[in-house]
DNA sequence: CATCGCTATATCGAATCGATATAATGATCC
DNA sequence: GGATCATTATATCGATTCGATATAGCGATG
């Protein structure tokens, strides 16, 4: 899940751990609070199975745009810094950025993880799909939001039958959560909508 | 967080595994949809830590009282079943129901999991305690509903500031999740207000 | 210039997940 | 009556993810 988020985020550039975090959380807003403790293995993962390649890239803070990959520092100050740090740690570069990009195999690997219709149903996967839904074919975008629909509806029916005899306050909780996906399923009629919509007008609309 | 949801549980009625897992996701509607590659280990970590012992349940459903440990038999066929499935199994006795019934050290240890501010602020979390406040004395419970909202505003504040140009999938993934926040915020005031009707109820209406 | 807070990478143990194996029991069908 | 299938039930495995913690550079603030 977390392979398919980073590689999504590289796909529109290059990024390193600490700003695919910041990324994350302000795509799925407030939703996806990953740890790095996910995020760093899962870098390693997947440079190691060649979807990503790092770069070392020092310098100073997010200035997306210009920073491609490793400048040649810039200030004096910042290359005495490196030098020092080297001497710390020995052999290994500055302990600075890795910058990560993304490869042909990992926008592959990306293209399959991000179709793939036997993964996991939970709502942070659907969430994360959605976000990336560009890069899907318009009959996989509608496939995704109807597949997503037909579950919640399904769950919304099972809930109905056996309700057991619950306190006010687990009440409240399951009829908020009820509630919630019934939200869910008009939202997602909309997305629906608006999707068949697309498709009508290109239809009706050939030749550019 | 598994721990204090089997332990609510327990406080109820004694419970095999299976069945634990079918009440949580009764009791948090949809949310909590928990693997039993989590519950089973939970389950003998709470025994061995002696917040619940396990009762050897042959037969039917629920007949907590009469079954107690390891019989010594007492029907042949019985002996002979245990053998056969002992034959199969190796070493362990017969592949049954297990119930597990809450000590009183589990009860302690599921108010102090309850009471503890300093725990994981995930929604799942939240809603667990929120689904066993009826056991938190009344001002526990407006803190518990303050402290939740005041991190749900500040999110939605975050979320405010900071907003990256995004496409319309991306967007519309953010969108809903900042719309659920803001629904959970009202539902929290509802909650809060309530609560507050029954604190003042309780003053004015002293002595039973 | 000391200290604080933010940026940044990294690792560890524990919790959780998802898949799978195993088996008893009950229901359905021929 | 027996074959077959779904449900109930416990258990374990490897992989993923989490939460805490360590380390360190850097800019600002007083």
């Amino acid at each position: 899940m977390l392979d398919m988020a980073i590689l999504g985020l590289l796909e529109e550039r290059d990024l390193h751990g600490y700003e695919i975090r910041r990324q994350l959380r302000d795509h799925l807003g407030l939703l996806a609070n990953v740890s790095f403790g996910s995020i760093y293995p899962a870098l390693t993962r997947l440079e190691k199975s060649g979807a990503v390649v790092a770069t070392e890239g020092a310098g100073s803070t997010s200035d997306p745009g210009t920073t491609a990959a490793a400048p040649p520092t810039g200030s004096l100050s910042g290359e005495l810094a490196v030098l020092r740090a080297r001497r710390h740690t020995g052999t290994r570069s500055r302990r600075g950025k890795k910058v990560y990009r993304i490869t042909d195999a990992g926008r592959q690997l990306f293209a399959e993880l991000l179709a793939d219709g036997s993964a996991a149903d939970d709502a942070r996967s659907f969430s994360l799909r959605l976000a990336f839904a560009r890069h899907l074919a318009p009959q996989a975008r509608l496939a995704l939001l109807e597949r997503r629909r037909a579950l919640l509806v399904q769950r919304l029916v099972d809930s109905e039958s056996a309700r057991p005899d619950l306190d006010p306050y687990a009440r409240s909780v399951v009829q908020h959560t009820v509630d919630g996906v019934a939200r869910d399923i008009s939202w997602l009629d909309s997305l629906i909508a608006s999707e068949r919509a697309d498709v009508a007008r290109a239809l009706t609309e050939p030749v550019g």
